[in-house]
DNA sequence: CTATATCGCTAGTTTAGCTAGCGATATCTC
DNA sequence: GAGATATCGCTAGCTAAACTAGCGATATAG
């Protein structure tokens, strides 16, 4: 994520700060695309698979359930890609098709256990280090720093 | 990126703000994604090749050159990837191809004018929607949600 | 009841990665 | 210096994973 793009030269300790903050949002950007490429290397599975997975492992959570149609518009990616994809994760055991219960047409998709426990295996290692370094901080701060990330996202992608 | 994925029930307030601190990361990280994702339809051009030229714009930035070697290194692909990377980018007119002025193996590789406009006019906006939610912050508190993202970076990829 | 839309899928194509290895050049060791 | 080794960017050929087009089954709107 490039953000130091264009030639702005602080002139003052406020603006250096604003500079500062955004620098640190690409590093935290790039940080997580490593992470994610780490974990895509140790699972053996590409980026569009484990980001399917990621996106069913949160909708779980949620008490949600998700069709292949979702997952092709979350990926922005083809149903046609989708269906392969979701054959891969099948054929590996990440994932169950079954018949949606109202439209004959759908499917739903569930995890396996082995998927959410690879999942969490090589994830909460990760985790556990984010809430480590949180921890510390007071809970105002937090809510400062939560409300300004929700202002960033909110910026860059208006949804 | 997907944080809320343990089972982890918040006790107490410092424990929910916790939470909401890293469940706003992940949307943040979603939120680049797709910002990520709209630069790439817009400018036509496929994640990488997008990715190769934030690098190098970045790296201009600092006054440095850049190698194919050095491209290959950042994005983690194999050289033979990179030339063909380069070679579209080069095709439509991004970017030049240089003899290095010492090494006769080695290239140097600069950015069109072309290729700076395209970028800046795709991706100034947005820059400047985070300025824009980033400025109403004090310094101090820019100064530790700085503190935060660099703590976090380094938590999840330990460089 | 007919027309249209939607769901997931198959078939075939294209894109963009990979490994292997090469020629030119640079650097290290003696 | 000379020879061995390493490095740089490249080509050739292969594979993975996206794409478009379109189909059968089913649902929904007029």
């Amino acid at each position: 994520m490039s953000i130091m793009t264009t030639p702005w030269v602080p002139q003052t300790p406020h603006q250096q700060a604003v500079l500062d903050v955004l620098l640190s949002i690409r590093a935290l950007n790039d940080a997580m695309d490593r992470m994610n490429g780490g974990m895509k290397d140790d699972m053996d599975m590409n980026a569009t698979d484990l980001a399917a997975l990621r996106m069913m492992i949160v909708r779980e959570q949620r008490g949600d359930t998700v069709s292949p149609h979702e997952v092709a518009k979350h990926l922005r990616i083809s149903t046609a890609s989708t269906t392969k994809l979701l054959d891969r994760l099948e054929s590996s055991g990440y994932i169950e098709r079954h018949p949606h219960p109202r439209d004959r047409r759908a499917r739903i998709l569930t995890l396996t256990a082995h998927s959410r426990a690879t999942f969490f295996k090589h994830f909460s290692e990760h985790l556990e280090q984010m809430r480590r370094v949180t921890e510390p901080y007071t809970e105002d701060e937090l809510k400062l720093i939560g409300r300004y990330l929700t202002d960033v996202s909110e910026a860059i992608d208006p949804s």
